[in-house]
DNA sequence: GTCTATAAGACGATAGAC
DNA sequence: GTCTATCGTCTTATAGAC
């Protein structure tokens, strides 16, 4: 694999698994086992620019998985439910989430740029896009299906702060259970 | 007022605003006009001890706000739109929201210590504990109480979590409108 | 394109005077 | 209880050889 690619893949882990702030370019660099010198010629920016890069790469990730799992289920409650059966599991498993969850790497950004934190914004607005967008082929108006999304995005995204603080796949599991009861009634 | 207390004031306003890791200790003591010594002789544990302490203070003011809120109105869906009117009106006129996020403060929990974790479990449970007991008050079924008094938890503090991120208020109102309607049809 | 060596400064924490 | 001075360590980033 090339080098570039392959610092991307490695930060994007340590980021989501540690947060940005906590993870040393030294330490990460020891992770890839390459030098600085290699790192700053496929980063000549420094480490935003990768960070940056890494949150582009999540978007893609999430993005990508998202479609599919709409795709796959005939309605957005089905849809949603998938895809907090596969963060329960994912935590089960693997002790965290990783690829769904980018708000624990940024959250100084009152300190950092305002590059990262478009960058944040835009992973947030493809998510609340495909949502809306699957809530619309199912008769809801446009700017409801919108807002319906936005109510969905921060429960999930909420869900997964929680159970990560809780350091337990309860309350995500919860959530499964209330917004499937909720989304059905409608 | 007393060294120690301002110290606690002082970092906890920083750490909303800024993030625990981004705070630099000197950065701190220089905004409180007090030297390293004075600060070790106050928290000989260091920084971390202070975050902790600062998370119990966090804790004290949300509790203590929320009850009052809670105590005002009839109903946990007033008492809900009212916390969330409090927040949008927060983050219209400062810009961002210190008081009832702490988030932000510690996102990076991988690398912090079990201590800090369980300051911020804390923290989510007491909010969940007063949301819950309005709920059972209404005459909701314990488990179920607690069941959605963590929906709301979550929902509010993804909701910060996106307002601060978009930079708007917008996010934080959508939640309120899509709130307020939810909570009335059942 | 990758390496080593090093710069320049911030970090948390400590020692000892007063 | 507060001060100053300092210690190691860690940080991002750069320079120049290969």
């Amino acid at each position: 694999m090339d080098t570039k690619t392959y610092i991307i893949e490695t930060a994007t882990a340590l980021f989501q698994k540690k947060g940005y702030m906590s993870v040393g370019l030294t330490e990460l660099l020891q992770t890839c086992n390459i030098s600085k010198g290699a790192f700053y010629h496929h980063f000549p920016l420094g480490k935003e620019q990768l960070l940056i890069t890494c949150l582009e790469t999540i978007n893609q990730m999430i993005s990508q998985d998202m479609k599919i799992i709409f795709d796959t289920y005939d309605t957005t409650r089905e849809a949603i439910l998938a895809v907090l059966d596969k963060l329960i599991h994912a935590y089960d498993t693997n002790g965290t989430i990783v690829g769904y969850t980018f708000t624990s790497i940024v959250s100084e950004m009152g300190t950092l740029s305002e590059n990262v934190r478009l960058a944040c914004e835009g992973v947030y607005e493809n998510i609340e896009r495909i949502i809306a967008h699957k809530l619309e082929k199912e008769g809801i108006a446009s700017v409801e299906a919108k807002q319906q999304a936005l109510l969905i995005t921060v429960t999930i995204e909420g869900g997964i702060m929680l159970s990560l603080t809780k350091r337990t796949s309860g309350p995500l599991r919860i959530i499964s259970q209330q917004l499937g009861r909720k989304m059905k009634t409608e």
